[in-house]
RNA sequence: GGAGCUGUGGUGUAGCGGUUAACAUGCCGGCCUGUCAAGCCGGAGAGCGUGGGUUCAAAUCCCAUCAGCUUCGCCA
């Protein structure tokens, strides 16, 4: 019997229609003289009666039918008698009163419940993916990744954009993460890598005169899981010629709250706030802060910078500052939780924590004794502390002190529940530095990528003070995570390999990885830049779950394995040999 | 590479030196014509991730190992 309906089809308007569905049994209530079965689609449910008087054949196929059972049914449409309606169900005043079954395919009983919010070893889901699936909460956020990525298409073809798949064996480059690596079988010993980003391809595109590319391009990084890292993950790339940074920027303002009409049914309101990198830095630690809550951090350092205090005194004599969080209404803490946040400080860096309690009738602190009574007075009016507050201190490197007060600001605030769920904070932060100085490599590596251009005015200071470079690079922030990032870039000759040059690479290996580009280059390459989103880390915001697994399909487990088919597996010799590949201790 | 948490019937948990390894749910059978987490009665189903060790005795303690998750490093 084949299909004439979907289950979330049937309504009042259906009324006395014979109808056919086809779906999934997602449960049977049987009282013995009377059988209800929810049929389940991918719509959604509709309740199922069978009465033995209205046809006994169909009544008893119905008594041996089980959960998960593929049927057919065909059956008149009939409004639930009075006092039966079902209100959490769309289709709940509506039932389907069977006069013919199918059994399109029986089922065994499942590993787990099909139904949302099961809490299942994830093991186990990722083993049946396929009737984790099922469940009406997983197969909305593909319904939903699906609306979004449609609505990206629909955005940007509307704006002149034109989709233009790159490839996916490409070659290793330097720098940035780990590749994943295919051996080529008519090239022995050599490689080729997936790619990690579009990047130069897309470029290339612009030199090829495109002038507006786009891709939902599949990216591959082999390193370290996450809940919200996969080795593959899909991002929205795109790339313009002839623009700046303010076009790149509304060309996203006018595409975000489509998406999210589309995706979730929120209304967010653009432009985005702009901040530049160093005032996150400075107020919340961090370069991509949470703003759904306020609590900024502030530099005292010049407030403190004579008291006789040691630890702050050395830390200033050393070149670093002291900043403070007012930790508002953490005054009740007990000391092992004020013992727990220093542990947490030490973690991340910190040689300690100190702190004020701030309570109605004095000051709790095994610092105090070292301000005098004006000096004290003066931290607490520029902290603004009220009773109840606490005051955290660092005091180090700028950069340790951010990172470290930054992740106490973020745990405190998520702990507080001082982060609304429901609220969708957006901005972009600018004006990153181009360059940072990599101790351990003993050279500067780019902040973004090495393809960024600096900003016009600064390009005197690659030669001089190469870290004071800013770049013309912008990422998009949502509730603390970075969503999207791109830049304007490099498309001279001379200023790619300035840049090469001053992150130590030679020129023989310049060419030898870029020189296509560099070549490209003196072809009459356009300017342009772009921009990339993590498409599962902005559906998973959207969904409002906590990890990007929830929003893949098919995605790996923390050890990059696959538990369905259980990828990666090993090959055969003969593979091998045609591979010219020799395994360690085979 | 490091740290933490978890691993007990199909599923979710309890048990934390001596128990016939408990409970819920699911499953199987019976009864039941308005349920929708249906109800009532009955039944089957695990030797506690794996391997060592301690002990008269181990699901319980110790060590190792595997797997999952979280996280630091890493991820331009």
């Amino acid at each position: 019997m084949k299909r004439t309906h979907n289950a979330t089809d049937i309504d009042l308007s259906k009324m006395g229609e014979t109808v056919t569905l086809n779906g999934w049994v997602d449960s049977r209530r049987d009282h013995g003289g009377l059988i209800f079965i929810d049929l389940r689609d991918r719509s959604g449910i509709i309740q199922v009666v069978f009465n033995p008087e209205l046809n006994e054949e169909a009544f008893h196929l119905a008594e041996s039918v089980r959960g998960e059972y593929v049927v057919a049914v065909n059956g008149e449409v009939r409004a639930r008698p009075a006092d039966t309606e079902n209100p959490n169900l769309e289709t709940g005043k509506m039932e389907v009163y069977a006069q013919k079954m199918e059994v399109l395919n029986s089922a065994k009983t499942p590993p787990f419940y099909i139904e949302n919010g099961i809490d299942v070893d994830e093991l186990l889901r990722l083993r049946y993916r396929y009737l984790d699936l099922r469940r009406p909460e997983m197969k909305d956020n593909l319904l939903l990744r699906h609306r979004v990525v449609k609505s990206i298409r629909d955005y940007l073809d509307e704006q002149g954009f034109i989709e233009i798949e790159t490839p996916i064996l490409g070659r290793s480059t330097p720098e940035g993460a780990r590749d994943y690596l295919v051996p080529s079988r008519v090239h022995p010993g050599e490689f080729f890598a997936l790619p990690q980003s579009p990047q130069q391809y897309k470029q290339m595109l612009m030199v090829a005169g495109m002038e507006k590319y786009f891709q939902i391009a599949r990216c591959f990084r082999d390193e370290d899981l996450r809940a919200d890292r996969q080795p593959e993950f899909t991002q929205l790339d795109l790339e313009m010629s002839f623009i700046d940074e303010q076009d790149i920027i509304d060309l996203i303002e006018g595409m975000m709250p489509r998406l999210f009409k589309d995706g979730c049914h929120q209304d967010i309101s653009v432009p985005f706030p702009r901040i530049s990198y160093d005032e996150a830095m400075l107020k919340y630690g961090s370069d991509q802060p949470d703003l759904r809550f306020g609590w900024e951090i502030v530099d005292i350092t010049e407030l403190v910078k004579d008291v006789e205090f040691k630890v702050f005194a050395s830390a200033i004599a050393g070149g670093g500052v002291v900043r403070a969080l007012n930790a508002r209404t953490c005054g009740s803490f007990t000391r092992k939780e004020i013992d727990d946040l220093g542990r947490m400080a030490i973690d991340f860096g910190a040689k300690g924590l100190a702190w004020i309690n701030v309570t109605a009738t004095e000051l709790k602190s095994p610092i105090t004794k070292f301000f005098s009574e004006e000096k004290m007075q003066q931290i607490l009016q520029t902290l603004d502390a009220q009773p109840g507050d606490l005051l955290l201190f660092g005091a180090d490197q700028a950069d340790i002190v951010a990172r470290v007060l930054g992740v106490l600001r973020l745990n405190l605030g998520r702990r507080l529940n001082l982060c609304d769920p429901n609220q969708l904070a957006f901005a972009w932060v600018m004006e990153f530095p181009l360059l940072e100085y990599d101790t351990e490599e003993k050279r500067y590596v780019a902040v973004h990528h090495m393809f960024t251009s600096p900003r016009l005015e600064d390009i005197p200071l690659l030669e001089t003070a190469p870290g004071q470079v800013k770049a013309r690079a912008y990422d998009l922030i949502l509730n603390g995570v970075e969503i999207g990032g791109g830049s304007i870039r490099i498309h001279r000759r001379d200023l790619q390999e300035k840049m090469f040059a001053l992150l130590g690479m030679s020129m023989e290996e310049a060419m030898e990885k870029f020189g296509y580009m560099l070549e490209a280059f003196e072809y009459g390459a356009p300017p342009h830049g772009g921009v990339a989103f993590g498409i599962d880390r902005m559906i998973m915001l959207m969904a409002g779950r906590d990890s990007i697994r929830d929003v893949i399909a098919f995605p790996k487990t923390q050890s990059a394995a696959c538990p369905m088919t259980d990828a990666p597996s090993t090959v055969s010799p003969k593979q091998l040999r045609e591979l010219s590949l020799k395994l360690k201790d085979a």
